[in-house]
RNA sequence: GCGCCUGUAGCUCAGCUGGAUAGAGCAACAGCCUUCUAAGCUGUGGGCCACAGGUUCGACUCCUGUCAGGCGCACCA
């Protein structure tokens, strides 16, 4: 049972039965155990319309609180419910859902088919630390809707026509042949590495890209190619489409699509005078494309790079459902930029001029768990200041290690209990730690259901950090494995149900849970 | 000039969509291993939540303005 969910249904039934009160509850974690498990802040809001005071509103629900059996409740100044969720719970649900497999997974978006789009790099050169944040992202993401209940469907989408690639040919030819590399041609080191291989160029550099991914324990269901949709015909189709419902209109030889109609600053150009599409009425056949394979929630992560794309592409895909009769949930994440950082010096990271670090390389120095814990560890709006020699020195001291060092030491202790040990009958918290460490297991499927329906996986790793921190302090206080063949056995229990949180949790942001370090 | 994002401890960042005394990790200092993993634990110091107004019983959180930084403003991709 997921016990937030259980006091708002019941703190809104109370609200509804006293006052006839319809309004949404505020459920918090208090900060202090004497506050309780739970608490709600309620009766503060009411007060304006019931006309009375918060205090006399918490104690008339309190009064009639009658599910003592889960929760009791105490009432505190100046309106506050706080609920203490009864030990006798916490102790049969650790014996029980706590261990399970699939502990927190849930059906909360079980109606939702989502096409989760990330990365999406240009096949023109290797990946950078960027493009490791969004797949960083994208990845976890997909694995907590996905545990919410979600049907997720991941792609990589391949811009592998357009000018972007055809100046790369060109360069590439041009070094073939021992040519002078053509202007705004590709300059990276890696340049002469591809126009060594006998492969086609983007084919190349794209399986370069997937070998880096899988490295990094980032896959996709599908690589899309932007090729395909001229080759079927899907772009013109799309603007043809859309020039048939007056959205797409010709204009000084041009034809434009009316994004002003949704909050695009400026219509936008489809087809250029030369008769060329643009990249935007491609994508919007990628997008249709998405649509007509049955997907109504369209998520992408997108670099902040690309932020003044987001109006216009929200518009585009909401032409598209109006123009096609279906409602989609289109949201864009805005990944925000990774500065790389060389012993305080910024490193810089264009592919045309060369002086680049990538992915690749960072990832071999940090480390896998490391450096995926780090890019999923803080929300994906803040601008991430990444100094390679500093992420080396502290990757002892990166918190990934602080949560799996928990993960390691419970495996240690599970190792040496004895082989066999009495059934337990309760008594599972027989201490104030005990308690914590429980209520810490209790919140899971809260905290995995929040980063769910946020589309925020940092949550993640802040709730890992909070687990393992109070698993530290119970193993520093109280002794799991006695003489006490019954206390042991329950406090087995206990142990074993914040190991297998711990690895569920690791496993949503793709980070191993080690059984020794 | 316009738009998006950010501004919280010396540093890197949380802060649960408006609630109780603003938290964590590094860094500094002082302690804790004859017993299950010391990659751990305990304690100390460190804050005008950029600034100024406003809304509210109540603001780090919402609104307006200012300042600072990042990014973007194509018939490029």
């Amino acid at each position: 049972m997921i016990v937030r969910t259980f006091l708002k249904e019941k703190i809104a039934h109370l609200l509804k039965e006293l006052w006839n009160e319809e309004v949404p509850i505020p459920l918090l974690y208090p900060d202090q155990p004497k506050f309780g498990d739970y608490a709600t802040s309620v009766a503060m809001a009411l007060a304006k319309s019931l006309r009375q005071k918060p205090l006399d509103i918490a104690r008339t629900m309190a009064e009639h609180w009658k599910w003592q059996d889960i929760c009791t409740v105490e009432v505190a100044p100046p309106g506050y419910l706080n609920f203490f969720v009864q030990d006798s719970l916490l102790g049969a649900l650790a014996q029980e859902e706590f261990l399970h497999p699939h502990y927190g997974k849930s059906t909360l978006l079980s109606d939702k088919k989502i096409l989760l789009e990330y990365v999406s790099a240009n096949p023109t050169g290797p990946l950078h630390i960027g493009h490791g944040r969004w797949a960083a992202l994208g990845d976890s993401l997909a694995r907590i809707l996905s545990y919410a209940g979600a049907e997720v469907w991941r792609e990589f989408y391949v811009n592998d026509a357009g000018n972007q690639i055809r100046l790369l040919r060109e360069t590439i030819q041009a070094v073939r042949e021992k040519r002078e590399i053509p202007e705004n041609g590709y300059h990276g080191a890696y340049i002469a590495d591809v126009a060594q291989q006998n492969e086609d160029p983007v084919q190349y550099i794209l399986s370069w890209q997937k070998e880096t991914l899988k490295n990094f324990g980032v896959e996709f269901d599908r690589y899309f190619s932007e090729k395909s949709l001229h080759e079927s015909g899907m772009v013109q189709k799309t603007l043809d489409f859309l020039t048939s419902k007056g959205v797409a209109y010709a204009s000084e030889g041009a034809l434009w699509l009316r994004t002003t109609d949704h909050g695009d600053d400026k219509d936008r150009v489809l087809v250029k005078s030369d008769g060329e599409y643009t990249y935007f009425a491609v994508d919007i056949a990628y997008h249709q494309d998405k649509i007509k394979r049955g997907f109504r929630s369209l998520y992408n992560i997108l670099g902040a790079d690309h932020h003044g794309y987001v109006k216009r592409m929200e518009a585009a895909v909401w032409l598209l459902s109006q123009a096609d009769g279906v409602e989609t949930d289109f949201r864009i994440i805005i990944g925000q930029l990774v500065s790389l950082y060389r012993n305080g010096e910024p490193v810089r990271m264009s592919k045309r001029t060369g002086d680049m670090i990538t992915l690749e390389e960072v990832l071999e120095e940090i480390g896998r768990d490391a450096l995926r814990y780090y890019m999923v560890m803080r929300k994906a709006d803040t601008h991430l200041e990444f100094d390679i020699e500093e992420a080396k020195k502290q990757s002892e001291e990166n918190p990934v290690f602080y949560v799996q060092y928990a993960h390691a030491r419970i495996c240690g202790i599970l190792r040496n209990l004895p082989p066999s040990l009495p059934k337990v009958q309760g008594g599972v918290i027989d201490s104030p730690e005990a308690r914590l460490l429980a209520i810490r297991l209790l919140r899971f499927p809260e905290v995995v259901q929040d980063a769910a329906l946020a589309l925020e996986p940092h949550r993640i790793p802040q709730y890992l950090e909070d687990l393992a921190s109070v698993f530290h302090k119970y193993y520093t206080v109280h002794r799991i494995i006695t003489e006490d063949l019954e206390k042991t056995a329950q406090r087995a229990i206990l142990v074993r149900a914040t190991k297998n949180v711990l690895a569920l949790g690791l496993h949503l942001i793709g980070v191993s849970a080690p059984e020794r370090m």
